[in-house]
DNA sequence: AAGCGAACCTGGCTGC
DNA sequence: TGCAGCCAGGTTCGCT
């Protein structure tokens, strides 16, 4: 599921029900998702109040009042679905779908105001940690991430100084989480295909001084913001197991220019093209051959 | 060092 | 209807 901006909504959608309120029980229903859970887990978050909510790459941080920091990933298939203590007793889509969902919620944290936030994933490629506060950049999960592509730091001159001298293809580094931090597999098709760059050409290609390279590096950065931004004003991709924590559907997918879209017609003005979809790294990546070089 | 493929795990879909 | 095979939003490990 989750890419970052699956992720910031998810963020978004939790907001209101944990900011400023404290754990009053948590409930593990089994030892581990993809890690084992941390030592004494449900007894360090309880009776902790959760400050803030934030956001780095696809990762979500809860800063509790105990000085630890909740580190979470969603890795594939998680999802929350956050029920207020008013309409816990009305199910939401979320659940309603089958006992397959209930079956693969694996953590529920309790608030004091009657709130509840059930994590479920099917796949449990998810895991979550507990850290200090002062620790967090440090931790190991945060310690190696790359530029946030939403921040100020993210522009063409970045582009130019991270992809400077890599043979790796363009699709291969924007997934590469230590330059990038946060696009994933439906982004960076996306992004590509916008900037009209082909996914097998080497990331160098578009550093150096070279007008060529120049343009092309700043047509990518423009995708990726603009590909990103649009994606969390829709509320993110729903392919399959996306849903916000109110079990709603995100809508982005319906935007999609090239991700899942094989043998369908190039939406880029004036092309006559086809989607394709070809393996690189084990990953599909759809791309038009004619507008994309 | 960098880059590629496999592994982790479950379920949905396609095709025989 | 059944079953085998392939595919899926991510990350990490081990082998070139």
């Amino acid at each position: 599921m989750p890419e970052l901006p699956e992720v910031e909504t998810v963020r978004r959608g939790l907001e209101p029900a944990m900011v400023g309120a404290r754990f009053s029980a948590v409930e593990t229903r089994r030892p581990n998702l993809r890690f084992p859970f941390p030592e004494r887990f449900a007894d360090r978050l309880t009776g902790a109040r959760v400050n803030a909510l934030t956001r780095r790459a696809k990762f979500l941080i809860a800063s509790l009042s105990s000085g630890e920091a909740l580190i979470l990933h969603l890795g594939m298939s998680g999802r929350f679905l956050v029920e207020t203590g008013k309409t816990a007793t009305q199910p939401g889509v979320f659940h309603q779908d089958v006992g397959r969902h209930a079956a693969h919620d694996h953590v529920v944290f309790r608030f004091d105001g009657g709130a509840t936030v059930t994590y479920n994933d099917v796949r449990r490629f998810g895991f979550m940690d507990l850290v200090s506060q002062e620790g967090l950049e440090a931790s190991p999960h945060l310690s190696g991430l790359g530029i946030e592509p939403l921040g100020n730091d993210f522009h063409a001159d970045a582009l130019d100084r991270l992809f400077s001298g890599r043979a790796a293809p363009l699709k291969a580094a924007l997934l590469d989480q230590k330059l990038i931090a946060g696009l994933g597999n439906i982004y960076v098709c996306e992004a590509l295909h916008r900037a009209g760059l082909a996914p097998t050409r080497a990331a160098g290609s578009i550093a150096g001084p070279g007008k060529r390279a120049l343009a092309a590096r700043q047509a990518l950065a423009t995708a990726i913001r603009d590909v990103l931004t649009e994606a969390v004003a829709a509320g993110g991709s729903s392919i399959s197991d996306h849903a916000r924590t109110d079990g709603s559907l995100g809508y982005f997918q319906h935007s999609f220019r090239a991700y899942d879209r094989e043998g369908k017609a190039c939406t880029t003005p004036g092309c006559s093209g086809t989607i394709r979809r070809m393996v690189q790294s084990g990953r599909s990546t759809f791309h038009c051959a004619l507008c994309q070089d």
